[in-house]
Order: C-alpha cells, then sequence, then structure tokens
DNA sequence: CGAAGTTACTTTATGCTGTAAGGAGTTGCA
DNA sequence: TGCAACTCCTTACAGCATAAAGTAACTTCG
C-alpha cells in the first residue's frame, strides 16, 4: 500500500520536517528519553532490513526498548514518521557535481547515484511521490538536478519537465530490481530459481506458446540466460542493461534539444 | 505494500492464469455458484472504486454475498487474486496499432493508450513488476509493444532494453497522477488545496527559502499557479506536460538510433 | 435406500496492524 | 504540598489474511 503525506496538523507536520535547533525550554514531567531524530533513525534501520512490510510502530518501538504507542509522544501518526524518515534518508545523496565535464556526465553520475540509493533504501520508493512531503532535504535534492539541467541552457519550462521525466525514469527502472531483491525474502526463493520454474511450467501449460507469441519468443531465444556475471542474477544484469540504455537514450533525447 | 506474485504452489496459479475451457466433470457436494471469473471481476470493481487500499477479501466477498473465507474455495490467497485481476484487467489495452504512418506514430498513441489505461485502474500500479505474473494477456502486451519497436528497424538486444524504458517512464509518470487523485479521497482535501497550504506554510517555517533554493525558487516563479484549465488540478496539468515532454525526449532518442 | 465421501460456504480463532483511551509515575512551579 | 504537564504503559477496538473446524448440500457406492 501507498503511503501518503499525513493529513493530521499540516503546521506540526511541516514544525517536525523543518525542525531546527532543540526548543531547551524548561518543561514539567518526566525528561523524554528519545528524540525524534532517534527515533527516526530507529524507523530508517527497521525499513532498510524488513522492508516497509516490516516497518509497523511495534517495531520501531521494540528497537528502541518501547512500546509502539510510545511514539505516539514524539510524532503525531505513521505518517508522519515515514514522511520524516524519508526526507532524513535523502540526506545520503550527492548534491555536489562537476559541471566542468558537461551536464551530461553530472546527469549520468546523478542517475547512477540514485540507482544505489534506491537499492539500498528500497522502501523509500513505497513513499508517495505525489504529494511531495516537502522537507528541507527534498528541496536540497531537487536543487541538485536543477543545478544540472539548467547547465544544458534550456528553457526553465523544459526544465521543469525534465526534472520529473528523469526521476520517473530512475524510480521505474530501479523499482524491478528493488522488488527483485526484497521477494526471495517473502517466497524463500531466489529470483533466477522462481523464473525459471515459471518458464518451465509456462510452456506446459501455454503449448502453442511459440506461435502466439513470435516476437517474444524470438526475444527470449536471443540471449536465453547467458549469464555473463554469476554473481549477479540475470533479472539484475538485464535491469542494469535497461537502466543504462535508457539513460543513454532519454540524454540523446536531451542534447537533440541544445543545440 | 507491493504485493507479489503468489508463492504457493506455481502450478495451480499457472492454472489458473491461463485456466482454458472450463472442466464440466460432474463432482459430488454442493453445485459452486461462483467463478474464479466472477470473483477476479467482482474484485476489480472493488479496487477501481476502493483502491487496493480497500481490496480485501472480505470486501469482495462481500460484494457477492458471501464472506472472505468462502473465496478461498476457488482461490488460494489474495495474492494469486490479484495476480488474476492483473492480468484479467489488461484486456482492456489495445493490442492493434497500425505502423504505416510509422511506428513514433504508434508509440505516441500506445504510451497515451497505457497512460489513460492506469488512470481508470489505478490500483495495476501497484502489483508488483519484479514477478511477472506470466499470464496470457501480459504476453499480448509486450507482444504488442514488440511489434512496435521491430518496426524502428533497431537489433533485438536494444529493443528489449526500450521495452523497460518505456513501460517504466509510463509508469512512472502516470503513478504521480494515480496517487495524486487517490490522496484526496483520504485526507478530505483536494490536491491543489493540499498544496496551497502547504506552500505558504513552507514560506513561514523556512525563512530564507529563496537564497537557499534560487533555482527552486526561479521556477515556481516562472509559471506561479497559472491554471490554463481550471477543470483539471494544476498538478495533472504539470504531469500531462511532463509526460508529453519526457515521451517526446525518449522518442527522440530511439529515433536517432535508427538513422 | 442409506451410508460415506466430497464440496461450498460459514463460523470461530489467531496473530498481526494503527491508534484511541485511560492510567501510572515523574517532574517543575505555585 | 498540591497541581498541571509530561512520558510511557496497558488495555481495547476495528480491520487485516488465513488456519481450522463445523454445517449443509450433493454424488456415488454398497
Amino acid at each position: 500500500m501507498v503511503v501518503y503525506a499525513g493529513q493530521g496538523d499540516a503546521r506540526r507536520s511541516m514544525g517536525l520536517l523543518w525542525r531546527g535547533a532543540r526548543t531547551e525550554d524548561v518543561r514539567p514531567g518526566p525528561k523524554p528519553a528519545l528524540t525524534v531524530d532517534i527515533i527516526v533513525d530507529a524507523a530508517i534501520t527497521v525499513a532498510d532490513s524488513a522492508g516497509m512490510a516490516g516497518l509497523s510502530m511495534r517495531t520501531v518501538g521494540e528497537q528502541l526498548g518501547r512500546t509502539g504507542m510510545a511514539l505516539y509522544t514524539y510524532v503525531p501518526s505513521k505518517n508522519e514518521l515515514v514522511d520524516l524518515m524519508y526526507d532524513k534518508v535523502l540526506i545520503e545523496l550527492p548534491t555536489d557535481y562537476d559541471l566542468d565535464a558537461g551536464w551530461r556526465t553530472a546527469a549520468t553520475a546523478w542517475a547512477w547515484d540514485h540507482w544505489a540509493f534506491y537499492l539500498k533504501h528500497p522502501w523509500v520508493l513505497q513513499v508517495s511521490q505525489a504529494r511531495p512531503v516537502l522537507g528541507p532535504n527534498e528541496y536540497v535534492l531537487l536543487e541538485t538536478l536543477l543545478r544540472i539541467l539548467f547547465a544544458t541552457g534550456l528553457p526553465p519550462k523544459m526544465v521543469k519537465r525534465l526534472v520529473g521525466t528523469l526521476t520517473g525514469f530512475v524510480r521505474g527502472a530501479v523499482q524491478v530490481v528493488a522488488e527483485s531483491r526484497q521477494a526471495p525474502a517473502a517466497t524463500g526463493m531466489s529470483d533466477d530459481e522462481w523464473w525459471y520454474t515459471r518458464s518451465a511450467l509456462l510452456m506446459e501449460v501455454a503449448g502453442d506458446f511459440a506461435e502466439q507469441f513470435p516476437l517474444v519468443t524470438l526475444l527470449d531465444s536471443e540471449q536465453a540466460y547467458q549469464m555473463e556475471d554469476e554473481t549477479v542474477p540475470y533479472l539484475e544484469q538485464e535491469a542494469i542493461e535497461t537502466f543504462t540504455a535508457g539513460l543513454a537514450v532519454i540524454l540523446d533525447g536531451i542534447e537533440a534539444r541544445t543545440t
């Protein structure tokens, strides 16, 4: 299920995202042993290892030796927590791309950095993009990409559209790999194993496959399961090639507009 | 949460997907009042109106005047049901693209048909793409796109990679709109309203926004909330423009490789 | 015809989920 | 010394997928 940005009190939610120096005013009651940051870090740890499916208020609480309910003292809901996780984890992405070698080199590096980032934190792909969290780091990221794209010399309107195209492309491409890595844990079967089993069954169940789908058959016979690097699953090799080629095609398209 | 392909008995699952003529052998016990097809149709109806979040065994069962458990007589698990829904709904996509006007015209039509399809059935975007369902209609779809792309004259290897690029791009681009349409129902606030509220809060909370993010500010001031068509939300207008421009860029990139 | 076996569907139960409600214990200030 | 505010806990509820067992309908076998 897709997680939406918090609908609670917008002011509180924005305050949490852009929270500055800790308000150190003395207050009654026991000293809080946790902080929002500690909770967000714990939640990211949980999501990194157990995926979005394994992220629950209880699991995060237990990670910190608390109950799930304890978190509600610091964070209004799970949605807000996810927003905070999302914005916080974005810090890991680089922001200083050298434009001396040209915008294309920078854009390529940018794309691969995002690829690696999403594979490290696959759950990020499941945070809704429709309603940007509007956190500080998301804007840092956007500013970074804009700097690269403005270097093309294209008009702002075009740049704006390319932002969506590029981020959408990267997310779409990496999603295939991210999900294929999460899936085995859920099914107890490696991705390649799964493919092999299903393919065999397919031929058994759909007898006239080759006649019904000649082009698919042609493509499969072209390079059927030639493992170039046995340490990387076949599906991932393909995804990497698709990503590389797709990126080149898009950048070619952009380049054609700059001249 | 992303829904994975069923891990249960692979043979049964493939049998369901490629199920041919009904096995009309007489069997003991009460006559089944439902069929797999009826259940899948009901599930699609539920998902179309209530989204993937509203799709539960109970809701589908109730749609048919049964309990949720009744479905388990026909379908081994919810995962398998989703697989069946996915493959069945794909029938709606066109398959006969005229190539007389060139592959580019066909590819553009293909992309927009997919755009419309995903907006009609947004839940499809939440079915995992890592492990193709391997149902018959998915192959019909693939064959259709291959027919268009082979018309470019590019080598099979390249065609294979473009498939991923194009489908990934369409999914990524439409996802923004799909989620923005689902979200208001969840938050009781229109998307544009939401944006307006958050933007105002942003300026309040991050005082030096303009200095910190000059390029973002430049882009926003360029065409800030000029509603060209008031019936279509601003975010969607932008998404459509992004989709159009991105598609053109990709097709340009492909075209450059054909000459 | 009656018993046995098979099947459709229901009810009940288990262990998850987010989070509302209320209570216990701690602390600062009047 | 009270009181209010605060953290954190326990309990509770509705909803989720689905396992297990029960009921009723139907076919087949003796």
